[in-house]
Order: structure tokens, then C-alpha cells, then sequence
DNA sequence: TATTTTGTTCAATCTTGACTGAACGAACTG
DNA sequence: CAGTTCGTTCAGTCAAGATTGAACAAAATA
């Protein structure tokens, strides 16, 4: 490795995606993951998910767990092969926002059930918590709506087939 | 400190902000000063939250910092006083969905900027790196319905003049 | 002017979570 | 059955950020 050297576009698009991942509170790995899978589909085999991003053998197994978890990509078993394999999921991006608003309404009956106990709290208290309260109720209502948006393909291409049929990646 | 203590309801719920501000990606102390300042208002000065809350003052600095360029609280000058004091803003939480949507609009650019750089990908490959800034624009699109919500103080009580006269911290 | 108060900054420490690599069991191969 | 491949798990390491507390400068006080 040279000093000066600048990787090639596929890498750093592969790497911007696990620093956007890694701002969003996930881990960088995820997103390097998502970056491949998104260049170019699929499906990989778990021992080429290793190599081709240098990440050991057990980040690959932690980290397509969680992206499997989250709807992202999608465990595949090939005809004549032993290793697991992985491919971008149909609809990869809607249990993210789920969770998201899940978050947000988990918080708000976090904060309603603490705020019943409160006592000594004069109006202008009871208020203020109940604007928190509708705050994480708005963002709850934001993102579902968002999960709207991404059923209906807003602004996005049309739902087509999305699985593909091929083997190779591309 | 017992070890079967139960910590009273107020302080239930500021540590309950300190933990859903902190699973945001925010410092927990800056939760729970949030916390602090939705149950009472203020103003509070400098000593008053490092005691109240006991942390140090350095972190009160930095996290009184953190709320006000959010806009979650502001600086107050009290006359006859050389300590600051600092009370919850009138409209606390705009900016805060303001910075999601900006980091949102970000990572779409992000994306697509480093998509023009990009090549030997096939058009299924640009469809689906189209479809992740998508993503992203959706992200954006939703936090700013959710700004206009936070405005008309959709579900939540009318703006009224939220900013306390009285001085006292109820 | 000397002292105190106040808020900021920064080096050091602590905490948390990511990542690795070795150990392991299961499944396959020969 | 012995050896290999495969994915998971877990103890250990590492990195990033939060938090503290002391040092500091500015402003107020006496």
C-alpha cells in the first residue's frame, strides 16, 4: 500500500456505505456488506463475503446475521455447495424504517408509563412532557409513513422483479 | 446507596431520557439534562445542574453546549447574576428532526456523487444503487413531513407562549 | 491588586461496542 | 472412520466517545 494511493471507485463506495451505516448507530461492517450487495446483487458465498472486504470469519457471520435479521439481504443455498450464501433481499429497506418506528414508540410509552408515576409535577410539567411524549409520537408517525413511501416505490423505479434469477454476480 | 433502593419517579424518568437519548447516538448525560429540563422548565444555573444531576462541570459545558446548538435549550442572563442560566427552548425539537433530514440528504448525496465515479456496474447494479439514495430520500422526505407535524403541533397541545415568565424553576 | 467565581479546554480514564482469531461442533468427503 | 470444510461463539484486543478533574483565562469582587 503506497501512501498516496486512492482505491478505486467500487471501494469507496463500498467504504462510504459503512461510514453512513457506522453514523447511523450500526456497525461499519453492515454497511461495507450492504455496499457490496448493493454494486452487485449477489449471490456470495460466506468465505467470498471474507475475502473480498478482509474481514475475518466471524465478523461475515455476525454481520449477515444482523442484515439477515433486518430484512437486507437473504441466506440462499446453492445446488452443489456447502457454504451458506447471501443476496440482496427483495426489499431490503423497509424492516430498517420498522424498526426505527418502532424506537420511536417504544420511547414515547417510555416516557408516558415514567410520567404516571411522576407526582409534584404542576401543569406546565405535565405539558411539556406530554409535547416529548408526542415528539417521539411524531417521529413514529414520520417513519411510517416513510414505510409507505417505500412500499409504493415513491420517486423509486416500479416494483419488478426484483430476485434475481442468474447465479453470477455481477 | 442500599442496594434494594428504588430512586424516586423523577429520577426514574430523567435517567429514562439519558438512556433513549443515548440508544440515539447522543451522550447520555445530554439525555438526561432533557429530562431535567421537560419535568421543570428552568432556568437552572451552571452549578445548580452539575449538583442536581451530578456530573462534572466539564460536562455540563459540553452538553448544555450540545442542547443549545440544537435548540433544545437556551442561555438566559439573569440579572443580578454572574452564573448562566439555561431553560428549555420554546420550541425544542425542530432542530433536532432538521439534522436527521440534513444527514439523511447527506448520505444521498453521498451515494449518488459516488455513483457517477462508478463503472463496470450493470444497469441492475444502477438500479439498485438508484434505489438505495432512494432510500435515503424517502429518510429525508419523511423527517421533513414530521418538521411540518412538529410545527402545527400535530397531536400535540397549541403553540401557546411557552416561554416561562416566572423565574423559578417550578 | 489579590482573591474568588465562572465556564471552557484538554489530558487522562472509563465504558461500550466492534472486530478478530482461535476453539468448537456439525456436516460433509474420501 | 479420519480429515476437511463450514458457520457460530466467545474471550481478548482495539478504537471511539463519554466523562472527569485539573489547569486555565476572563470577569467580578473585595
Amino acid at each position: 500500500m503506497s501512501s498516496d494511493m486512492t482505491q478505486d471507485a467500487e471501494t469507496d463506495f463500498i467504504e462510504g456505505m459503512g461510514l453512513i451505516l457506522q453514523s447511523d448507530g450500526m456497525p461499519r461492517i453492515a454497511g461495507r456488506l450492504m455496499g457490496l450487495f448493493v454494486l452487485h446483487g449477489g449471490p456470495f458465498s460466506f468465505t467470498d463475503l471474507a475475502d473480498r472486504l478482509a474481514i475475518s470469519r466471524g465478523s461475515v457471520s455476525t454481520n449477515t446475521r444482523l442484515l439477515e435479521d433486518l430484512g437486507v439481504i437473504e441466506r440462499v443455498a446453492m445446488k452443489g455447495e456447502r457454504q451458506d450464501f447471501f443476496r440482496l433481499a427483495a426489499d431490503p429497506y423497509a424492516e430498517i424504517v420498522e424498526r426505527k418506528r418502532v424506537r420511536s414508540i417504544r420511547a414515547q410509552e417510555s416516557i408516558r408509563r415514567n410520567a404516571e408515576t411522576l407526582d409534584n409535577i404542576g401543569p406546565n410539567g405535565l405539558k411539556r412532557v406530554d409535547e416529548l411524549a408526542n415528539f417521539f409520537g411524531v417521529l413514529a408517525t414520520a417513519t411510517e409513513r416513510a414505510l409507505d413511501d417505500l412500499r409504493d416505490g415513491d420517486g423509486a423505479l416500479p416494483r419488478t422483479n426484483r430476485a434475481d434469477t442468474s447465479m453470477a454476480a455481477e
